[in-house]
DNA sequence: TTTGCCCGTTAAATATTGTTAAGCAAAAAT
DNA sequence: ATTTTTGCTTAACAATATTTAACGGGCAAA
């Protein structure tokens, strides 16, 4: 596994494409289908980290695809797209045990967000995920590529620079504590690995600079955090 | 334990009725009502933990039965849901005594966070809250953000003026207790920390002059107290 | 009122962090 | 085999944050 993949069931051929298309785009790995049943065959066959889907669909509806992989996998959790005021809908959606939804018709940037906003929590706190895709203000991190996306382009890291983004990120608006960064990334806390520390900060903060909303700011004594403000 | 009962009051129906399923599902006990002076009935009948109210709302808006509420309960906390971008409501409801917003369209996903957040606090006293944002009198304190905002702008601070204002702010009016502040904020009291504790409210009192509604005061061999006057 | 302690303020000393650049060794390229 | 490049560390110095010192005023108990 390489990237978060994604669970995409759209009938809509246009609006199925877009959001294929950006999903790759934005460092994803999402697998499209055309209805419920084609849905389930592929959910069968590979390991997903979040679905995505439509509710009116042929063949198999969204909501009866959500029920059986519910009975599989029930820690997979579900967005729901839905048309605009069917209330009805995304209520039952929620009962079957969806973690969100979106409205027709939705920006590329809500789905971002909510994407995102799943796929961080499913990974448990302290440890660092398995997730290999990271993003954060307009900065896609590709961990295993070792490569920030930001608004000047791709921009290829060093394997510190990669990990302390990661480890940064993936605490994102939390303290992350020098000594446990150092004991992470550089095995033990001595004066020289801090001092080491530091300078790839300053770098990493260079390397942020192009996102006003994303900063890294430090806990003197603690440690630091990376802070992602309002859009 | 019991589940917890959460006062819902939102106009829009669609969304009120997804509010109300999704928190059952996570099993929470809300009550939905459509506008304001609904809200100010089933609060006169009822014993609620927490208050989730939209802003804009017929017959009675949120301010308003915020501030009814707060003067029978004041230790009542209070969620309000916004339209994005109004920010002068996000400052008015926080002057309030609200203690956190949300910006519509919310996901799911944040408004179980801050619900949780809040809840979980309210449980533990003692503890001071994990509030993102502190006001009193003409200034805007973002503890996460280590800045405080103020008629003359913005101020970033250093973690230990963060620290002892979010304190004063969290026990704004009260009294605290000088050995209580020296364990939170320097971990024990001591003779030096103590001295230390003084020069920072040397530099936070500079810091808020420009303001002369807010003063901090000092009963002797006391402690502090931050008092907000009227405007 | 006098004495001693507590507190306010400013300045100096120390510790921690930020930044830039030099050094160095391993990997990659020639 | 040698240069060149690259990633990391160490060093050096600048900027901040925090603590300690110094001095003076105010408050409360005797």
């Amino acid at each position: 596994m390489s990237k978060a993949k994604l669970l995409v069931v759209e009938d809509d051929p246009n609006l199925g494409d877009i959001l294929k298309e950006y999903l790759e785009m934005k460092g994803y790995e999402p697998t499209l289908c055309r209805d419920g049943e084609e849905g389930w065959n592929k959910f069968k066959k590979d390991k997903f980290d979040l679905c995505l889907l439509d509710i009116m669909m042929p063949k198999k509806d969204g909501f009866t695809l959500a029920k059986e992989i519910k009975k599989v996998q029930e820690d997979l959790p579900i967005l729901f797209l839905t048309a605009k005021n069917q209330k009805d809908d995304i209520i039952e959606g929620l009962k079957i045990g969806a973690d969100d939804y979106l409205t027709k018709p939705f920006s590329m940037e809500e789905l971002l967000l909510r994407v995102n906003a799943i796929l961080r929590r499913t990974q448990k706190s302290g440890e660092i995920s398995p997730l290999k895709v990271y993003t954060f203000g307009d900065f896609i991190l590709h961990y295993d590529e070792q490569i920030l996306e930001g608004p000047q382009g791709k921009n290829k890291l060093t394997s510190k620079e990669n990990e302390l983004i990661r480890l940064l990120a993936s605490e994102m608006n939390k303290l992350v504590n020098r000594s446990h960064a150092l004991k992470q990334i550089w095995g033990d806390d001595s004066y020289f690995n801090a001092r080491s520390m530091d300078v790839y900060l300053s770098k990493i903060r260079k390397l942020l600079r192009d996102d006003p909303k994303v900063q890294i700011i430090t806990v003197h004594g603690e440690g630091f955090k990376m802070i992602v403000g309002e859009a």
